[in-house]
Formats: C-alpha cells, sequence, structure tokens
DNA sequence: GTCTATACACCGATAGAC
DNA sequence: GTCTATCGGTGTATAGAC
C-alpha cells in the first residue's frame, strides 16, 4: 500500500511525456510533412534530447504506429457518432457517409496520408493500432448491409470509388472542392448500381 | 569536319551511361522500393562512386524525374497504339481502355508509384518529364468526346474512378484480381451515368 | 568532361555514464 | 529516464587527377 501510489505516479507521467511527443510529432508532420519528420526535431520542440526518445517508442516506426492509431481511433468514433445521425433513405445515407469521410480525409494531409496511403517505405500497423481500422470497416460493411445492400463487393466498390475521390482532390486540386462536388454522382451512380 | 565525329561520339557515350544509369535505378527500385533507391547503390551497379553520377544527373530528384518522364512517355506510347485498336461500341471502348491502364498501374510497383504517386517528398517533375502524362490526359479527353460523352467533368470522374481501383488492388491485394473484376461493373455504370 | 577522394551535415539508432 | 558520445548510413558539394 506504499510503493503503489509512486509507480501509478510514474505511470501517469511516463504517458504525458508520450502524449507530449506524440504531439510534437503531430506538429511536424503537419508543417514539413509526414515523411520528412526527424526524431531530432520531434525531441527539440518537447526539450529532449533525441535518443532520450527510445525510453518511450522503441523506434520511429513505433511514432508512426502510435500516430496511425490515434489517427483511425479519432475516425472511428466520429464514424460512429455520425452513424447516429444517419437519414433514413438509403442513398441520401450513403451520400452523407462519403462526405463524412471525404471532408475527414481532405482536412488534415498528415493524418489522411498516415491512415490511407503507404507512404513510409518500411512502416506496418501493429494489430493493436490497425483494430480500430478494421472496426471502420466493418462498421461499413455492416451500415451497407442494413440499407439493403447485400452485394458481397459493395464494400470493394465503395472504398475504391470514395478512395479515389480523395486521391484525385489531395493530388490536383489540395483545399479546392473540383472532385469533392461530384462526389453525389459517384455515389448515386453507386447506389443504382446497387439496386437502390 | 574534324572535330565533330568526336564530339557525336562523346555525345553518344555521355547518353548511353545516361541509359545505364537509369535501368540501374529502374533495377534498385523495383528490388527496394522507389524511396529507398541510393545513389550509391546505383553507382555501384554500374560501376561508379557515387559522385561522379553528378556529371550525368543534378541531383537525385533529376534521377527520379527522368523516370518520370520514362514511365509516362512508354505508357503514352501504349496508349497511343492501344487507342488504334479500340473496339467501335463505346462501352466496350471504355472497358477497354480502362483494363489497359489498370493493367500497365497493376504490373510494376515501382513505375506506378513515380507514375501516379506523390510517394516521394520534395519531388516535383518537371514540365519536359510531365510533358507525357498531360498528352495522356487529353488523349482521354479526345476519347471520351469521340464516344459521345461531352460531360466536362467526364474525365475527372474516370480518373478518379479508376485510379481508386488501382490503388485499392495495390493497397488491399497486390497481384491478386479482387479489384481488376470489379472494374467492368465500375465502368457500366460510369458509362450509364454519362448517358451511354 | 569525367572520374576519384575527401568531406560535410544530417539521419536513425546504440552504448554507457549519471 | 536522460544525458553525451558515437556509429554507420544518407544526399550532396568540392578539389583535383586525368
Amino acid at each position: 500500500m506504499l510503493g503503489k501510489p509512486t509507480l501509478t505516479r510514474r505511470a501517469k507521467y511516463r504517458e504525458s511525456t508520450r502524449a507530449e511527443i506524440l504531439d510534437a510529432a503531430w506538429e511536424v508532420a503537419r508543417e514539413r510533412g509526414l515523411p520528412a519528420l526527424t526524431l531530432r526535431e520531434v525531441t527539440a520542440r518537447v526539450g529532449m534530447q533525441a535518443p532520450s526518445l527510445y525510453s518511450h517508442f522503441d523506434s520511429k516506426n513505433a511514432i508512426y504506429d502510435a500516430m496511425f492509431g490515434q489517427a483511425w481511433q479519432e475516425y472511428q468514433a466520429a464514424a460512429e457518432a455520425h452513424r447516429q445521425a444517419l437519414p433514413h433513405e438509403p442513398r441520401a445515407a450513403l451520400r452523407s457517409m462519403a462526405h463524412h469521410f471525404f471532408d475527414f480525409a481532405v482536412t488534415d494531409l498528415a493524418r489522411h496520408q498516415i491512415m490511407n496511403r503507404r507512404t513510409l517505405v518500411d512502416f506496418r500497423p501493429s494489430p493493436e493500432s490497425y483494430a480500430s481500422a478494421v472496426a471502420v470497416l466493418e462498421g461499413l460493411r455492416a451500415v451497407l448491409i442494413e440499407l439493403g445492400i447485400h452485394d458481397p463487393d459493395a464494400t470493394d466498390m465503395y472504398t475504391a470509388l470514395v478512395g479515389g475521390m480523395v486521391e484525385q482532390q489531395w493530388a490536383n486540386d489540395p483545399g479546392g472542392d473540383r472532385w469533392a462536388r461530384l462526389l453525389d454522382r459517384v455515389i448515386d451512380m453507386y447506389a443504382l448500381e446497387m439496386g437502390l
């Protein structure tokens, strides 16, 4: 009953510096681009020497992994909340979901890069970090079925279409709406193909 | 009439070592991945010291630039040849074009990365290298009009759809056909939306 | 012009003192 | 847990031999 509180406080401190490092990593990634993130730059922002980082993360990829998990966890929460307020009309529901993902992906490049692009050479997300991404995909599958879409290829087609729109928006008109304003048309033709 | 031949031979030699370096670069990119390409590895394969490369290319990005131009030039030639033998039925023609691009993009990861992904941090293709890419896009626009598709957004939608299918294929089923076999459906619903 | 040799500044990562 | 010192790697610049 005496050593416990100290351990807890230590654990809390350790957790908070981890969070501090992660925040700094997001900051750098947004300013310099995700692949240009360097440990020296990150640690400098939290007032640390570079090697000290290895007390909190195993490697640079471990930081990327934590960012991946954080981003997908954030989107999972947002998506689940969004699904509560989905329109009843299936086609409108599809449109709403597509725009929700599209806007999320188009808001923050660094976040989009870690979530949806294989920008980093040798980074593979760990199973724990991947869990939220899997949950989102399974949630999508469930919603499509609820909307009356039972085609086994419905999810694969949906992700390709919406993902393709996001990529073109980032690649050829970042900050604009050249593909955003075409999203409804794509979703409508998808809905038609799925028999809605 | 005396110095000329020597100059020509030198120029030829210079051109051939440039090609030799480029070939080695492609080799390394295919083995190790495009971003993992290092000058030392490339030059070692052509029996050169690393700094000697700067006699032939201004920088590492200049090599990427040459690879970008080469890849798009190759596809431009292939696409123009393919268009000569296009089916007369518009829907079949669309399917054929989509598969032609899809197969090209899915065959070689390094080539696809340099052509269609912004994998490299600070690489921007030069106008000369970009020319073939622009030509391909304008060719696409022209073909769509020939097929009777006059919608001004037709090209943007087409690139997003086909590009999205390619990305999903690479990301989630490289070497397989999970999205390849869905391409006809996507093209057919696109054709329907375009009034074909 | 083409190459070698050397050097620089930066990177991720490790070892060991405190 | 954090530090300093250091390692092997990178892209790149430059001096100088040929």
